[in-house]
DNA sequence: AATGAATGAGTTTTCATTCAT
DNA sequence: GATGAATGAAAACTCATTCAT
C-alpha cells in the first residue's frame, strides 16, 4: 500500500531507529538491516533513502544536533538576563529529551566516529563551537573577557564529562544533580553565590 | 628461530600496536591483522596470545588503565598535603605520557566498547571509581563531606571532559591549559585562591 | 498528463537509451534505471513497456539488426550489377549511422548476450547468415560456387574483424579504411584487379 | 591440511576455474563464488590471493594473452623464411589450445571488459599491437611497406572475426578452415598462389 | 499513461578465527 | 614459537521487479 510523500516519514522513522538501535547495540557497529527492520522497513530503502550507511549514520547525528540546537534556542528565547541565558544553556543540554540513554549512546558513539570520518568531525566541532560561543556570549556580559572565555571552556568540559560519565552509569540519568552541579561551578566563578 | 621468554615481549608489542592501530583508525575496527603487522607479527600469533581480538583489546585497555593508576600513584607519593595531592592526582591524568593523540583516541574508543562488553565496562568503573575515591579522600581533609564528594564529582567530571574534547582538536594537546582549568575550579571551589 | 499514442514513442526513446547507455558503461550492465532515466522517465516504466530488462535489451537489438537490414537492403536496391551489390553490402555495414561508438559498443555487448541468451543468439545469427547469404548470392553470379562461398565467408569475417578492432580503436572509427581493406580483398579475390 | 607454496597453484586452479565458468556462464557475470567452488575453494580465498573479482578477472586475461604469445614465439621459433613466419602466427591463433570453446568466450567477453576497464583495455591494445606488429615485421620481408601493412591489418581483422564468429557457431571450433580462409586471403595478397 | 514506494534475492567484500606444519 | 592456508559468517550495497495509485 504505497502512499505518495512518504520519503520524510521514512527519513525520520529510520533516522530514530538509528539512534535506538545504536543504543541497543552500544556502537556504530549496528547494521543497516537491524536499523530497518527496527524502522519497519527493508534494509534496501535505507540505502534508498540515505545512499548508504554512512550517510544514514551522518544524517542522524545531525538531527541530534539540531534537536539540541532548538532546545538552546528556545531556551535562549525564555531567558531574562545573561545569568539565566547561561543557565538555559545548561538546562538544555541536560533536557529530558537529550539527557536519555539512546542519545546519549548515540553522541559517545559519533564523538568515536568524528575520529575516522571528517564529516562527522565537522559536525561536532559545530556542535562545540556553538555550545562555546553561546556560553561565552552570555559571560562576556557578566565578567571580564579572559575570565569569561575560561568559564565558557570550563563549563562546555564539565558538560561533556558530566555526558560521558553518565553514559557509563546504569539506571536514569539524573539531570538535576548534573545542572546543579554545572550551576554550582557557574555560582562561584561568577561570585553569584559567595557562599557556595 | 623461535626464542624462548618471547610471550612478554610479544604481548607487549602487540599491546602497543593496538593502541597506535586504534588511533590510526580512529576506532576499535581496526582488523587483528593490521595491528599484528604493526607489531611485526601475523595475526594468528595474537590470537594465540590473547586468545581472540576482544581479549586482546581488554588487555590493551586494561594496560592502559595500569599506566594511569602508576602515574596518579607515583604523584601521590610525592606529593606534600591534601591539596598538593589532589593536584598530583590532576596532573597525573595529563601527564606527557596519557595524554597524547593515540592514548586519547583509546580511551575514548573504550568508552563506546564499555556500552556493550561488560568487561571493558568493569574496567572503565574502576577508573571511574578510583579516580573518584582518590579525590574525594584527599578533598575530605580540606573540605566538609558533602563538599568533598561534589567538587570530587566536579573535578572528575572537567577531566574526562577535557579529554573528550581534546580527542576533537587537531594538534597537539595542550597539557597545561587543561591543568589549569582544573586548579582553576579546584582553587574556587576550595576557597583556596579567593582572587582568581 | 499522459497522452494517447505515447507507446511507440516511448518505446523508440527507451530503445536509444539503452544504446546510448550501453556504451557509456561498456556492457550490458547498465541498469534498467540508467536508461530509463536516459530516457526522461520512470524504470518502472521502461518494465511496463517491455516486460523487463531482457525484453528491452533484445528489443533493442532487433532495432539495430532493422537498422542494418534497411540499410542493407536500401544499398542493394540502388546497387547495379553483381559486383557493385557486394560493394553496398560492404558500405552499408561501414555507414556512418552503424559504425559510431554507441553502435558498435552495443553489438559487441550482444555477442556476449548471445552466449548464454538462446534468443539473443537466434537474432545473431540470423544477422550472419543474412549477411552471408547476401554476400553468397552475389559472388555467385561472379565467381564458381565454392569460390564464392569462401570469398563470402572471407568477406563476412573481415567485416566483422574490422568492427571488433574499432571497438577497442579511440578516437572516431575510420569507415573510408575499413572499406577499403574489404575492397581490396575482394577485387584481389575476384580478379576485379589483377594488379592489385 | 595446508601446505605451504600453495599460493602459485592456487592462483594457477582459480585462473582455470575463471576461463571455466566464463565459458559456462557466457559472460563476467560469473560470481566470484562459482569460480572459487570451481577450483574447489571458498571465495574468500580468491580475494585473499587475488584482491578481488576484477583483479582475478584481468588476471586471467593476462593469462590468457601470455599463453597466446608463447605460443606464438614457439610457433615462430620453428619457422622457415618469412612466408612460414606469417603462417606460424596464424596457426599458432588457431591452436587448439586457443581455439576452444572456453577460450573464445573469454577472449570475447574481455573485449567487452576492455570498454569500461583501462587495464583490460591495455592488455587487449598490447595484444592487437604485438599481432599486429609480428605480421608486419614477416610481411616487410615479402612485399612492399604499404602492402605490408595492409596484409597485416587485414590479416589481423580476418583472425579476429573468424574468432569471433567461431564465438556464435555450436559445436567444436573447425580450426583447419579458419587456417585456410587466412592462408588463401595472404596467398592472393602476396602473390604467392597465382592461381588462386 | 506513468510513477514513487518498496523489497527479495544476490554479489562483492571483509574478518576473526582455526589448524596443520 | 610462529605462520601460511583456509574458511564461515556476516555486512554493505545493488538492482530488477512489483504494485497501488
Amino acid at each position: 500500500m504505497p502512499k505518495l510523500g512518504m520519503e520524510p516519514i521514512r527519513r525520520r522513522e529510520l533516522i530514530n531507529a538509528a539512534i535506538e538501535a545504536i543504543h541497543e547495540c552500544g556502537s556504530l557497529d549496528v547494521t543497516v538491516s537491524q536499523i530497518a527492520k527496527r524502522a519497519g522497513v527493508s534494509s534496501a530503502l535505507a540505502h534508498h533513502y540515505f545512499g548508504g550507511k554512512d550517510q544514514l549514520i551522518i544524517a542522524t547525528m545531525r538531527h541530534l544536533l539540531t534537536e539540541l540546537g532548538i532546545g538552546v534556542r528556545d531556551g535562549l528565547r525564555r531567558a531574562e538576563g545573561p545569568r539565566d541565558r547561561v543557565s538555559a544553556i545548561v538546562r538544555a543540554n541536560f533536557a529530558p529529551e537529550q539527557f536519555q540513554p539512546a542519545t546519549i549512546s548515540a553522541w559517545l558513539t559519533f564523538y568515536v566516529k568524528a575520529q575516522s570520518s571528517p564529516q562527522a568531525q565537522r559536525l561536532l566541532r559545530i556542535y562545540a563551537h556553538r555550545l562555546h560561543s553561546n556560553l561565552a556570549e552570555a559571560l562576556h556580559r557578566l565578567v571580564p573577557s579572559a575570565q569569561a572565555q575560561r568559564v565558557a571552556e570550563g563549563t562546555a568540559a564539565l558538560i561533556d564529562g558530566l555526558w560521558i560519565r553518565y553514559a557509563l552509569k546504569e539506571g536514569p540519568a539524573e539531570a538535576a544533580s548534573a545542572i546543579a552541579l554545572v550551576e554550582n561551578y557557574l555560582d562561584n566563578q561568577l561570585g553569584t553565590r559567595a557562599d557556595a
